[in-house]
DNA sequence: AATGAATGAGCATTCATTCAT
DNA sequence: TATGAATGAATGCTCATTCAT
């Protein structure tokens, strides 16, 4: 009875989540298709396979939603990649990785890469609620890496960490803006590489 | 007679593009402060001092007004930048006379830096559009001129000049977004040193 | 067993009747507080302990709830009253009863007053309902023990019996509605022998 | 010159205030037809014969629209009735006048005495207000005519002024209120002298 | 009988655009 | 040319009611 009753809530905890998540996926969806403000919470339940109001029963309203995707995804994203990096010792195998982590893991949901790309940048007041939350976070990783090839003495001293970070940050950012634009579908992760090739080397030939 | 007509019909001209270039301003200053989707016509025809019917007279829409700024902007943009660059041979003083016009130009205009930034970001229409228009054109400059020095044996020949380009490009973007959202004031030009010192020579010490 | 079916219809019937009387209590006090169309059901069912659901089982509408508030009251409020003047012969005395009565009970449930002189009115429809129902009742009553009084000589006959009940009722009436809108705690109930004391002697020094 | 401007701008003023007037007799005419929560703006809108949006232009929101309607409609009223009685000096006189101008007045326009009687009625929220607003002066004038009365000795000296004033205007509300929701067609005027009857001499028989 | 998640009709309000003056 | 009053389509959100469990 206990364990039923313990089960019961746990599966309608569940199910909730079930329902949030497929609520954020349709509207990942919706949004990247047509952009947020261009789309109606209609359109999101219908996706959803919902009705209007239901969507109601999970998120607060139509900018919550958006919120909700952003936060989820940033969360899940550095989670990964602290996991990911966690072992890697060497500053540039660091670099390497998480280069890679970043066009592996945009370029493997256009949908919410779109989303990332075109609404998170399309509203200054989502920029700077987002620049001083998970952005911030993301940034402040790759900088302390340089940092710590610095002190190592594997990267040039010359540099201001974060303004390295940006770098290296504004160049896969340009990577994956450029392969939603694209008509031509190709892989977005082997774009790490070549980044990196330039972020390390330079461009200058020796 | 003849010549009041003419001389008329060529100050009215001049007037007419006077008022569109001052509403063009004040849709700029709207559209910065507010977001293009959370500004109203009405704003933009009271900023620039006119009724709003007015508007209508010199542009057809409000989605005009937004077209209007990036096509402007830009063509006076890469105008400059042809001219400023036609005299430069070597293609390393090319790039760095092309980063430093990119964040001169929109470091000088922050209310057009944001416009660019956010709203343009802000719409996979537009950025379609734009991604084949003037940016297509800006990208082609920096690639070409890639291209030459890999030739002359300035860069390395190893990478795909139009990558190398949208590094560059992504780069110079990021500082300027990180620029507008920053509460610190401070000039943005000065960076483009700092992006060319990692694009030309890397980050890792030799 | 046929005890025990029995028992236990009359048991179901007593728990449904109770759970009737639970929801419209509720709804009294929410009604109270915030009106009827600025109230959800969800308010009631909260209020009354059960859920939004439940409330359908017992009512058919929301609106049915009201009509049952107003019908539930009005039938005891009148029972009540014929029950308690049944032995009082005198007109005069009647009418003093009447009164006391009117005021005690609305005195004794500020809540079941608020609805009532609030919500009641604020429906045309449920006003020409209520007129042609208990109203209509309660009004007649008075009215025919005014015109008994003319006929044995205690009260004026220069005066049509319908209006002097109007007249009664409507002073009553305006008292409560004072005491319910009162920032100030007094006892209604007090306010009938002010009310008589015009309403038979008039406000003319003699 | 001068003339032609000011009197466009008296115009328009005017035009302004016709068009407000309008709708606020429109809105009255919906509100006594539907009740406030049951008529849409839509409905208002077209019954003056205008757009939805146009209402908007005038009033900020539908609420504002019954506040006007009461805000006004009790200025005038009380202004009238300041006015009439001001050159009576007989406090029975005055409260004659006052009693005739309250049933002449809302007799004469049907659709506006529902909306008092109904909406101002049905929401605790607007007689609260109003209770403090325009009625307490009301009530007061009443109030005070008959506390002079008391001091010249015409009306008995053992009733509270404030009682007797609610005593009256309770009357004639119910006179109202029953005028509006009879079936037959009767004028409403008259009914002040039968109230006043009884508010003078009470139904007793002397 | 009881629940409460799901439904979807309904509505106040906004705002880009038009047009008579 | 300029105006700004008028338009009316568009939509986020609420909530009475239903129904599967």
């Amino acid at each position: 009875m206990q364990r039923s009753d313990a089960s019961t809530g746990q599966a309608r905890a569940a199910a909730t989540a079930d329902k949030r998540a497929a609520i954020l996926r349709a509207a990942i969806k919706v949004f990247a298709q047509k952009g947020y403000f261009n789309s109606k919470v209609a359109d999101i339940a219908k996706e959803a396979g919902i009705a209007d109001g239901t969507v109601y029963l999970y998120f607060k309203s139509k900018d919550e939603i958006l919120h909700s995707i952003f936060d989820r995804a940033m969360e899940e994203f550095i989670a990964e990649g602290k996991r990911e990096i966690a072992a890697i010792k060497e500053p540039d195998r660091r670099l390497e990785r998480i280069a890679q982590l970043h066009l592996e893991r945009l370029g493997a949901d256009r949908d919410l890469a779109v989303v990332f790309q075109v609404e998170l940048r399309g509203s200054t007041k989502f920029m700077e609620e987002f620049s001083g939350g998970g952005f911030a976070e993301y940034l402040d990783i790759i900088r302390h890496t340089i940092a710590e090839g610095q002190k190592s003495g594997v990267f040039r001293a010359d540099l201001k960490p974060i303004t390295a970070a940006k770098i290296l940050y504004g160049a896969l950012d340009e990577m994956v803006t450029n392969w939603i634009l694209s008509k031509r579908a190709y892989p977005l992760a082997p774009m790490a590489d070549e980044v990196l090739k330039v972020f390390f080397g330079g461009i200058t030939e020796q």
